[in-house]
DNA sequence: AATTATTTTAATCAAATGATTAAAATATTG
DNA sequence: CAATATTTTAATCATTTGATTAAAATAATT
C-alpha cells in the first residue's frame, strides 16, 4: 500500500509500463489499447499496471500530460525570448519542432485528437499553450507588417500556417510518402530540407499582402 | 436472410444507422464507439445493426470508404482538367476543399488516422488518391518553375504545403480557436478568407526559390 | 538471520460489449 | 384475405476487459 516515496532513477517497472503505454497510446489512442496489451508490451503482469497507476485512465492522463508538455516545450522559450529577432525565432522554432517530430512523429495526432475529443478536460492545460502563443513573436510580426504598411494577417492564419507547414507533413506522412514514392530515409531528408524552406515561405507570406 | 435487392430511396432504417455510425465514428474513432451507442443514436434496436451490416467492422468499412471517397472527390476532377490553368486549378481545389471541410470538419482526422493506423488495409484504396495526385497540375507547376529557372520544389513539399494550409486549420481548430479567442462564426469567416489567401501563398512559395 | 516492507504473480470478479436467436410485428404479394 | 416475406424487438450468449484480491517472491532493514 505504501507506494514509493523517492522516485529515484526509476528505470524500473513503473517506467517500463509508462514506456509501453506511451508507445501504444500514441499509436492507437486510448480506447483501442487494452491494459493487457500494455502489460505484455512492458513485459509485466496486468495487476502491476493497476498497482502502480491505479487505473487505465490515470495512466493515460500521465502519458497525455507529458505528451502535451513535449508538444509545447521549447516553443515557449523561443517565442518568449525578447532578445532574438523574428528571423531567429522563426528558424529556432522550425528547427526545434521538426527535430522533435522526427523523433516522435505520432505526437501531434495524439495531442490534437485529445484536444478535439475532450476539449473541456484540456481547457485548463491549454493555458500553458496560450501563454507562449501570445508572446512577443507575434507582436513583433505584427509591428513588422504595420511598419511595412502591409495588411496585417490575423494571428490565427499565421499560427495555422506555421503549424500546418511544420506539423502536417508528419500527420499526413503515410499518405504523402505513398503518393510520392518516398521512403523513410528520403522523408527524413525532406523534413530536414523544410527547416530551411519553411522560414522562407513564412516570411514570404508575411510580406505577400 | 434475403436482404434487400433494390436500394430504392433508402431514407430508411439502414440509412439512419449509417448516419448515426458516421457521426459517431468520425467524432470518436472505431474503438471508442459502442454498437449500442450507434443503435441509440439511430433510434433503433441493437440487433438491427447486425442484421443490416453483419458486424461493427463491416459498418465501419462502409463509412470509411465513403469518407475516403469524399476526401479525395473533387480534387481528382479539378487536378485532371487539362484545360484550366495552374491558377484556376489552385483556386478551384482550395475553394472546393475548404467548403467541404467546413461542412465535415472531422473528415481529415478520421481518414488520416485510418491511413496511419492501418496502412496495409488502405494501400489498395490509396491508388484512387495516387492517380489524381500525379496529375497534370503538378506537371504544370514543375514546367512553370523550370521555365522561370526556379529551383523546382519536391512534389512532396508542394502537396504537404497545400494540404497543410488547407487541412490543418480544421485538424487544429479547437486549439487554434481557443488560443486566438475565436468563436465558431469567426472561424468560418477566417476559413472563407483563406480561400483567397492560400492560392496567393502557394504561388509565393513556388516563386520564392 | 529474522523481521518487515516492497514487488510481482496467478486467479478471479463484475461489468461491458459484439453478436446471435427465436419470436413478434409489419409490410408485400398472390 | 390468406400466405409469404421483410423488418423489428427482447432476451440471451460468449468474450473481452478493467480491476481486485490474496498469496508468493524478492528486497531492505535491524
Amino acid at each position: 500500500m505504501a507506494k514509493k516515496i523517492n522516485k529515484q532513477i526509476d528505470n524500473s517497472t513503473e517506467e517500463k509500463i509508462k514506456e509501453a503505454a506511451r508507445k501504444l497510446f500514441t499509436k492507437k489512442g486510448f480506447a483501442a489499447v487494452k491494459t493487457r496489451d500494455i502489460a505484455e508490451e512492458a513485459g509485466i503482469n496486468l495487476a502491476l499496471l493497476n498497482y502502480y497507476f491505479r487505473s487505465k485512465e490515470k495512466l493515460f492522463d500521465i502519458i497525455m500530460a507529458e505528451a502535451m508538455q513535449q508538444f509545447i516545450q521549447g516553443v515557449a522559450l523561443i517565442f518568449n525570448d525578447e532578445k532574438t529577432s523574428v528571423d531567429q525565432k522563426l528558424e529556432g522554432v522550425v528547427e526545434n519542432y521538426i527535430d522533435m517530430l522526427t523523433h516522435y512523429p505520432d505526437l501531434p495526432f495524439f495531442v490534437l485528437n485529445e484536444i478535439r475529443t475532450h476539449p473541456e478536460k484540456m481547457a485548463a492545460k491549454m493555458e500553458a499553450i496560450i501563454q507562449p502563443a501570445r508572446s512577443t513573436f507575434f507582436k513583433q510580426i505584427h509591428e513588422m507588417m504595420i511598419a511595412k504598411k502591409k495588411e496585417p494577417i490575423h494571428t490565427l492564419h499565421l499560427m495555422a500556417n506555421m503549424m500546418g507547414l511544420i506539423v502536417f507533413p508528419f500527420i499526413g506522412a503515410p499518405l504523402l510518402k505513398k503518393i510520392n514514392n518516398v521512403n523513410d530515409k528520403q522523408f527524413i531528408e525532406l523534413m530536414r530540407e523544410r527547416k530551411k524552406l519553411i522560414p522562407i515561405w513564412i516570411k514570404g507570406m508575411i510580406m505577400a499582402m
